[in-house]
DNA sequence: TACCTCTATTTGAACGTTCAAACCATTAGA
DNA sequence: TCTAATGGTTTGAACGTTCAAATAGAGGTA
């Protein structure tokens, strides 16, 4: 029993009306008597009837597809999956549907925009990963393609010209630091990641930002904050050894830029650790970490493109910037 | 600068010909005279030619679209991501792409099946989490829809009448418990998932029959080898308490259903554990586990689909069933 | 010469939808 | 009574592709 394909000639003979009348009563009802509009849904319900996405795309060339590149697992310990899940909940309540490509840097990215563009014609893309000097997002500005970035645009111009969402790390970072600082603590160590990229450099500005504002360092244990700080490449082995000299140098409590670095650190000493992401790591070792708000975060990105889709398009582009939240577990 | 649409007609009269001749080109290039259809290939590529899917798809009924659900992350250290990466990468290379969807139970799966069908019309469908009495491949089957699943059809008559890949969790646990044995130990302890999930039974057969094949236990210990078996729930918190008893009971080393229910284990004492999943939490502890080959697996998934849809369908569904490898780290 | 076969290419139609324009009543205004 | 405006509905065409059928040309055979 192959399921017979219902068109909208079936639903408009059902119906005892044209075509383009069960056309409009799906997408201006507002045209439609209420009389008629009510038959016509009937006759929908009845039928089953679905719109056929590849008829419709080759008529207004609206595919109602968000692209997303899905993101290599590197050391696994991220956090793309459930923003994806919740981006494809969201586009699917708003009617669209997530279609994924792969990428290995930025240059074979745009050629597969291009190839996508030309094959499957998704309405918009949805970036992650932003960083600074990224050629995508003014390849597809130039084009005036859709898209929102995950992400902000790291060294852009304040705030950048296009469309985004994303978390504040440095918020999260200073909670984090705030939540040490009130159980006592004054030398908290920072383990970062390499000076210049944007979310390492945004979580790091939370932390320094937290402990300037509780008043300067005691004057006895160390003259420059500066020491209570470490880069790391973000693997736990280098947490853990970051971990190890901040300790030695007199910290008493640590927030890191990653679970991953997190973990490492635990390793150190029994010492207060906070990490970053609240991945699946943290939750499983009682790691207190700071939490993004994904699906939240996947909503918005939503939002922000389903406005530039298809209400008149804003004159400023949407930033939004959401807050992590601190969970705390048996490390801090 | 709006990318302009290049169509078909466009190359065909780059090239001089008819559209049909380069439609053959690209479908059918053995119908095509060599020079006419280098001509054609320079024509496609100069002018950046891309075949509109959409327009395609009408004509064809193939939407070269795989759909996939993306699962929710449950404890989160599930392995789905690496899967879904691989399935996108290797998808790619044949030419589709993949589309993804959610749902929360087979009825709800099957209702989104009819959803998509209806509106993007996928050639087919990668079902994972098989288990018993799943009531989604037979709802493909009678429509006779192109599937495969990445999980055996647990509960069905031998094999299964559909396409399945699948990693051997019994030769993955039977490689860990082995490993185990050959380091001397005899009482080793299995912490496994409530009876009647397909892989956690098929998981815990791979360790008993190691542990059968290693010779009856010495009779001075313990009469039954059925004391060394714990199920839990999989969370962390019931694999330490069902890992403190194992090793009350006498068990000297321990096999573990998952990643999760080892990580619990860890902390009963200083005994060898292995988990399964070879998850991001395992690597950055050093726990021992099973790594599933998930990008070979999502390979084979796209190999399956491929025969299915575009060679003359096999007489007898293909059925391929991987290898888990074990990953040696600290803890065994 | 007439007829057939084979290869290479072209032409017309169709997939299911929506846009743009046309049509038809009905009501309102002059 | 005629014209204009309004609300509701229908008709024809078009999006870009491929299928099926048609055509043209070259070669072979009787």
């Amino acid at each position: 029993m192959m399921p017979e394909k219902v068109t909208i000639a079936d639903v408009a003979r059902r119906a005892s009306v044209s075509r383009q009348t069960v056309s409009n009563v799906l997408n201006s009802p507002g045209l439609v008597r209420e009389e008629t509009r009510e038959r016509v849904r009937q006759a929908v319900e009845e039928l089953g009837y679905r719109v056929n996405q590849a008829a419709r795309r080759m008529r207004t060339g609206r595919s109602r597809l968000l692209a997303v590149r899905i993101e290599q697992t590197q050391d696994g310990m991220n956090v793309f999956d459930r923003f994806l899940h919740g981006l494809t909940e969201s586009a699917a309540k708003a009617g669209y549907r997530v279609i994924l490509y792969t990428a290995d840097d930025d240059r074979s990215e745009i050629a597969t925009f291009d190839d996508l563009l030309g094959a499957y014609e998704p309405d918009a893309f949805v970036l992650t990963s932003t960083h600074y000097g990224d050629v995508r997002t003014s390849w597809l500005a130039e084009r005036e393609l859709a898209f929102v970035t995950f992400g902000r645009p790291w060294g852009m111009p304040e705030g950048g010209a296009h469309p985004w969402v994303d978390v504040d790390g440095a918020a999260g970072t200073a909670t984090a630091t705030r939540h040490l600082l009130d159980a006592g603590h004054r030398l908290i160590g920072f383990i970062g990641w390499p000076e210049g990229s944007g979310v390492g450099d945004d979580r790091r500005s939370g932390w320094a930002r937290a402990l300037e504002d509780a008043g300067p360092l005691p004057r006895t244990k160390l003259e420059d904050a500066g020491v209570l700080e470490r880069r790391t490449d973000g693997s736990a082995a280098e947490g853990e050894a970051a971990a190890r000299e901040l300790i030695a140098a007199g910290a008493t409590a640590l927030v890191c830029v990653s679970d991953s670095v997190a973990l490492g650190a635990l390793q150190a000493g029994p010492v207060p650790v906070i990490g970053f992401d609240d991945t699946p790591v943290a939750a499983a070792i009682g790691l207190t970490s700071l939490s993004q708000p994904l699906s939240d975060a996947a909503a918005r990105c939503v939002r922000v493109l389903t406005r530039l889709l298809e209400d008149d398009s804003p004159d400023k582009p949407d930033h939004v910037l959401l807050e992590p939240s601190l969970v705390i577990r048996r490390t801090a």
